[in-house]
RNA sequence: GGGCCGUUAGCUCAGCAGGCAGAGCAGGGGACUCUUAAUCCCAAGGUCGCAGGUUCGAUUCCUGCACGGCCCA
């Protein structure tokens, strides 16, 4: 275990004998002392309730016609962190938090004694606890757990946020999660909001036949998006390797190999900016079906995110923004082209030429990077003029090809390609394309990336000979897809700020007084 | 990357037209056997984000920096 703790631990949140202490803290280890010295051990291994513990929401929903002021007669065991204490001379009430919720410990002097009852005035706000006792309902309607024994079974030494303001600082939420978990009832609706939305992916796509694999995180080429790499190095083989930007090409060659329905719910690494919008690592879900093209994976998605919106938000309809967005099918669908004539004043078609797109270009002060071509201008001004009034889930199909080296094109629109992304709240939500399953195309594909990388362009595809070569065995016709899990989940829960719905999103170290993180 | 705002006790926040730093909660001592923001009495708690500058004197004014938030790109 040492070897993995970080050099600077000395000086982490660890080191409290380290620190300057303030004066709470002083107290608290000051009755971790006198408990040592009684003999106690003020970190236990383990709670044995004689008849097992009872979450208190069990309990609040069995006991829920108890009458105030009566008892129930029946004993029952809980554990959790005291979240206050109230004093009343000889009987003391405290309210425990588990996590299913809360419920009160009463603690009278004449039922456990003097000995215990005295002994409890050893245990601050932030123990965690385990107690035993007969199940009441107070006079003032709480449902109360008069207490016959208990156990110290965490010592805290750190005071808690107050219980009345609580904990806001936004910064400290998030570089403290578990102070946030403890404090705010929302952090935790929000992540548990998370969780049930990913299980609801997983069983929508395993109840469809689908096969969840793993494929490599680290990767000798990034691979299957457009976007900067982290880069690490293996030492024994002596090679450089990359965090995955995306697992697509995995995936594919995962086709080749004979699986008709795969996914992968994965985490993704960009080395980019941080922004209410981007954390440098991302979970995305990539999943790929043979035989089926990106008609069908439009009614699929349609299907898939409206399921899981309303079984993790409980409604189809979700308020961000100040917008009320409703997940039910079907979207509108409209091509990209079709979304600038409507969503803006200028007017394209398929065949608009370069130099036409690059006067329209500059009138909207687009600026255009060396090398790109109509494919680009066309996506730049989507962009640019479309994409953030799309609030409501949109389709925008028949992507330029240029910006889609992946993607198979479309007979039928010269330049463009069999794809489509979502929108919704004026963010991009998912992306699918019928697979370029033509290993000739995809070598001049890989070829034009080439030229983009030579000219400058550091996230341009780079040239995968290990892929094409899977490719040449023969890969079936496939639509794939992909979608962004944390802008779902902000969707889900009415958050704008991605640090919301990651439980420990990255931060920069922190300066000055800012808490437990700081590094020297 | 740009603009605006923030950073004061463990937490939530006041304050300072430049002169020994304030409250509530939490924590310490005491009273109280049905409270739940319990109440009452007493005592304590600070690198005012960091570094410079102006000044007799800066937490306060100025500059820079760090971290964060919101908006824009």
């Amino acid at each position: 275990m040492e070897e993995w703790m970080p050099q600077s631990s000395e000086n982490g949140p660890g080191a409290v004998t380290g620190e300057q202490e303030n004066e709470i803290i002083k107290a608290r280890r000051a009755k971790l002392e006198t408990l040592l010295a009684s003999g106690a051990e003020p970190y236990k291994s383990k709670f044995g309730a004689p008849g097992g513990l009872s979450p208190s929401k069990d309990l609040c929903a069995r006991f829920k016609d108890l009458e105030n002021g009566s008892s129930s007669g029946e004993t029952a065991s809980v554990a959790g962190r005291i979240m206050a204490i109230r004093e009343h001379g000889k009987a003391t009430f405290a309210d425990l938090k588990d996590s299913t919720g809360k419920i009160q410990l009463l603690l009278r002097q004449n039922v456990i004694g003097d000995e215990a009852y005295s002994g409890f005035h050893e245990v601050d706000i932030g123990d965690i606890v385990g107690a035993t006792g007969t199940v009441l309902r107070s006079k003032r309607g709480e449902l109360s757990i008069s207490i016959e024994s208990y156990e110290l079974l965490s010592k805290s030494i750190r005071p808690l946020p107050e219980k009345w303001h609580g904990f806001k600082d936004t910064e400290q939420r998030f570089r403290q999660r578990y102070l946030d978990l403890l404090m705010n009832e929302e952090a935790r609706r929000v992540l548990d909001t998370r969780s049930r939305l990913i299980s609801e992916l997983r069983r929508f796509l395993d109840e469809r036949g689908f096969v969840e694999v793993e494929t490599p995180i680290l990767q000798p080429l990034p691979g299957g998006a457009a976007a900067k790499p982290f880069k690490t190095f293996h030492n024994t083989l002596g090679m450089d390797l990359y965090m995955r930007i995306a697992p697509e090409l995995y995936l594919k060659r995962l086709l080749v190999g004979g699986y008709d329905k795969v996914y992968e719910l994965n985490r993704n690494f960009r080395n980019e900016g941080i922004s209410t919008r981007h954390n440098p690592e991302f979970t995305m879900l990539e999943a790929y079906q043979a035989y089926v093209d990106y008609h069908f994976l439009m009614n699929f998605l349609e299907e898939m995110i409206s399921t899981v919106v309303e079984a993790s938000a409980g409604s189809l309809v979700v308020k961000f923004e100040g917008n009320e967005i409703d997940f039910s099918p079907p979207w509108k669908r409209l091509s990209m082209v079709e979304a600038i004539n409507r969503f803006s004043e200028i007017e394209l078609d398929y065949s608009t030429d370069e130099a036409a797109l690059r006067r329209i270009a500059g009138r909207q002060e687009l600026e255009i990077p060396p090398g790109a071509g109509r494919g680009w201008i066309i996506a730049g001004l989507f962009e640019k003029l479309v994409e953030g009034k799309l609030v409501q889930p949109a389709i925008i199909h028949s992507f330029p090809e240029e910006i889609s080296p992946l993607a198979r094109k479309d007979p039928d629109l010269p330049g463009f390609t069999e794809r489509f992304e979502v929108f919704v709240g004026g963010q991009e939500i998912a992306n699918a394309f019928s697979e370029l399953t033509d290993p000739m195309d995809q070598r001049r594909r890989f070829e034009v990336q080439a030229g983009k990388k030579a000219a400058g362009d550091d996230e341009a595809h780079p040239l995968d000979e290990d892929f094409l070569t899977a490719l040449e065995y023969g890969m079936p016709p496939a639509g794939g897809l992909g979608v962004g899990i944390d802008r779902l989940v902000m969707l889900a829960t009415g958050k704008r700020n991605i640090k919301e719905v990651i439980i420990f999103p990255h931060m920069r170290p922190s300066s000055g007084r800012h808490g437990p993180t700081s590094v020297e």
